[in-house]
DNA sequence: GTCTATAGTACGATAGAC
DNA sequence: GTCTATCGTACTATAGAC
């Protein structure tokens, strides 16, 4: 398999960047995690560390998209939809997978800190975050104008989802409790009904 | 002044750990912004880098929960002074202040990207973060019980509260764009007017 | 294409002069 | 108490063998 080692060292700095950051994380440390040599990284990924965060924050994003579109398609109505997906993010706060499989199925995908520590020193970086999270805000515009929201009102309720669902992360994360997320779930629910 | 050189150090860090983030902020750095010698560092902070870490969250802590507190008692109705105290750092959201002195009046504040940094890197700091939203929170749930919540629905509420807030912060700070914030203060506004 | 050895720099921390 | 010089380590990146 020609690009099995760069997907290797992918696999490993996405889950390193998210748990201890862009800064925190060594390329050493990524090439030890991954089992792959230094000489692979710099043949796949040219412009080092950056190229790396910045095709990282890609497949992230990509995976993250495809993600709440399948659970928001499970349900019509979109309150519903929302309030069911964001509860089931709950349950995946806690894993704490390191394998490097796993974290396309369960484990809790989050570009939030790495999207914080470039926001000031990286702008690359930065904006490739930005690109992801309106890709995520797309996502729930979409379900809104699928449901008769005009557009001016899905684009603001889509923003507010995606703020309030970074938020709760964030907290959940930090204190290591879920019930950030769960109350989100419910002010989504109501904000869509409300707007509806 | 016998702890002028630790204030400026001080001063500094906080800056710093709140741009740069703990991982991307050098001791070097920090000394270069506040102008003191490697050894006042090393004296007034025997432990260290993490020492440092753990007075500038003490001291945002203790800043952000009078800032909190202040703005809050100036408006009776809780919903009302929420809403106006959290439209009011929007004003501050793109205050790119380095000088250390101003960071006392109109700085943004925020400990968000030290707290994710450190959420499974250094408990230590971790809990320190952990408090310090607590206590922000404890400020909220003060203000809706004065106000005649019960304890349970006040607590469920800044809990709310406090996810929201440093969700729009988040995205506000990644995106450059202060509607977040804006956004938030009327969904706040609507979740305590809807639960009293 | 794949890999190792290493350059060059910045890091956190410390020793010891004054 | 205050400060400088420096240690040992880890970092990102590169050169060059195969």
């Amino acid at each position: 398999m020609e690009n099995n080692n760069k997907q290797k060292i992918l696999n490993a700095a996405i889950i390193l960047f998210q748990d201890k950051g862009y800064y925190g994380t060594g390329l050493n440390e990524i090439l030890r995690k991954s089992d792959c040599p230094k000489g692979s990284l710099y043949y796949y990924f040219p412009n080092g560390k950056e190229q790396l965060a910045l095709e990282s924050i890609e497949m992230t994003k990509n995976f993250v998209d495809g993600m709440i579109r399948r659970n928001l398609e499970k349900i019509d109505d979109p309150a519903e939809s929302m309030k069911t997906f964001v509860r089931e993010m709950a349950e995946n706060v806690y894993v704490d997978n390191d394998d490097l499989s796993s974290f396309q199925s369960n484990r809790k995908i989050s570009i939030n800190l790495i999207a914080l520590e470039t926001s000031k020193t990286n702008d690359n970086i930065r904006k490739a975050c930005e690109g992801a999270y309106s890709t995520f805000e797309k996502a729930y515009f979409d379900k809104l104008v699928e449901n008769g929201f005009d557009d001016d009102k899905a684009k603001e309720v889509s923003k507010t989802i995606e703020s309030l669902i970074e938020g709760a992360i964030l907290m959940s994360t930090v204190k290591k409790d879920d019930t950030y997320i769960l109350n989100v779930a419910d002010i989504i629910y109501d904000l869509i009904k409300k707007s509806s």
